[in-house]
DNA sequence: CCTATTGACTTGCAATTTGCAAGTCTGTTT
DNA sequence: AAACAGACTTGCAAATTGCAAGTCAATAGG
């Protein structure tokens, strides 16, 4: 349900949040199973990470795929519209950094 | 309170809610009252645009300042850390031109 | 067979944010 | 006094988040 047709409501009616776009840095980051994302320094929690997952799938951001099928496990990937997104978060680490000094540093491939 | 020192996450600690960009669009569009605000296509609820100024103030991200004294009334400026977030924005709007095409193409000078 | 393990969620509860609608407060102006 | 404008505040309910524990299904191992 869109607010608005402007691009920056349209976006952050599917981004703004408080999770997934941390969610889809891990993923340009390789990230793909649900332990993996648990594992990052900001420890989102089961419930709100499955209904992220849940929703980015929904919208078209990233496919929920087997890995492997006895024991069934899942995977998540990018699509291409997801990863499109990487610009926002490639703004969001040079203004992080440039007013949190003590924001890490992006890896140089991730800023390219 | 940082989840982590991830620029990403130290970005949405502050900006990853619903609202605060939203805000940050108007601003750089030239809003400064509170019924500008309001009456942007959105339509923001006076509560949550109360506290999401209050919240950006304290973040560094806008002043609020009084227009007039008799009766006192307030306008709110981006600080220049709050407009440094323009880079977001306009990747946002990149973004959603390319993956929602009825979206509003922004005027020219919002994207230089 | 039973127990343990792993991965992927789900549940119960409480706090916070959002949305709807109406209201209050202050300081004017008419 | 009533009306108006601007800047919030309030009451309520729904949605999101956070904490912690739990469940479920399908193995693997003893």
């Amino acid at each position: 349900m869109q607010r608005s047709e402007c691009p920056i409501s349209t976006t952050l009616d599917l981004v703004g949040d408080r999770w997934t776009l941390v969610i889809l840095r891990d993923m340009l980051n390789g990230k793909t199973r649900y332990a993996q994302f648990l594992d990052s320094p900001e420890r989102i929690t089961t419930n709100v990470l499955a209904v992220r997952l849940k929703q980015m799938e929904a919208d078209g951001l990233i496919l929920k795929t087997p890995y492997q099928l006895k024991p069934r496990r899942y995977e998540y990937v990018l699509t291409e519209q997801g990863r499109a997104l990487h610009g926002v978060l490639k703004e969001m680490c040079r203004w992080a950094n440039a007013y949190y000094p003590k924001t890490w540093t992006p890896p140089e491939d991730f800023m390219t």
